[in-house]
DNA sequence: TCGATACCTGCCCAGATACGCAGCTATGCA
DNA sequence: TGCATAGCTGCGTATCTGGGCAGGTATCGA
């Protein structure tokens, strides 16, 4: 098992075996990657609010969720574009108004995880 | 239920009982902003991959986490110290070797969460 | 005692990101 | 047709943060 990359198999290790157990528990770059996107998207209060008042209230309105936030409009809306550009919600248009939910069950059950304890 | 804060509620809502359910769903500031600051350490590759190997593989020494992961000696103790900070690791030290483990059970357990579909 | 190793710290810089404002489009109602 | 509302977008700014470099401290071996 000798996982270590060319460009570093000189340097020296502390505990050898261990090092290749680590490169082995780390996995691939890409899907280290996509779960620290995934907590970026949480990394914001004010974005985990709204996700955290559609995860456990159900479609909501843009406005309805400024006004529950304390934030305005704009910024909602920025925020859902970004969750949506990411797959975390969805929104369906009704009208003028447009409800959103989550969509990404990767993200549902982070949240359920952070509303346990709450 | 009227959980509006004064200083909107003079806004004009769409399902005005939604957003008081809402706002409950969302608890308090507190609470949101210490999950939002438990996903920013997660929301780095280089710091995640460092919880990931610390998690699966156990007590780990720094030199060996910066081959494992690629990253240099100093940008390793960076993140350590950051993490060190926030509660989430802790390090022992042994000679000159300082072996770190994760210690944080809420962060452990999203990080369970997020090597099992690996 | 001298050198090498393991780790830590302080600095500076480039890149990313959230916030606020102004303005735009589209829908519904009178 | 005119107007208000719901939502979206772009831009400029202030801020934060990761990364690299140089240098410092402590421990081990010769």
């Amino acid at each position: 098992m000798h996982l270590v990359p060319a460009d570093r198999a000189d340097r020296r290790t502390i505990d050898g075996h261990r090092v290749c157990d680590a490169i082995a528990a780390i996995g691939e770059p890409g899907h280290v990657r996509a779960w620290s996107d995934r907590f970026s998207l949480l990394a914001d209060p004010k974005r985990l609010a709204l996700l955290l008042a559609l995860h456990r209230t159900g479609p909501l309105a843009v406005s309805d969720l400024a006004i529950a936030t304390g934030m305005n409009d704009p910024a909602v809306s920025q925020a859902l574009r970004l969750l949506r550009a990411a797959g975390v919600v969805e929104g369906e248009k009704e009208g003028r108004i447009v409800r959103y939910r989550v969509v990404d069950g990767d993200v549902a059950a982070l949240l359920k995880h952070c509303a346990a304890d709450g």
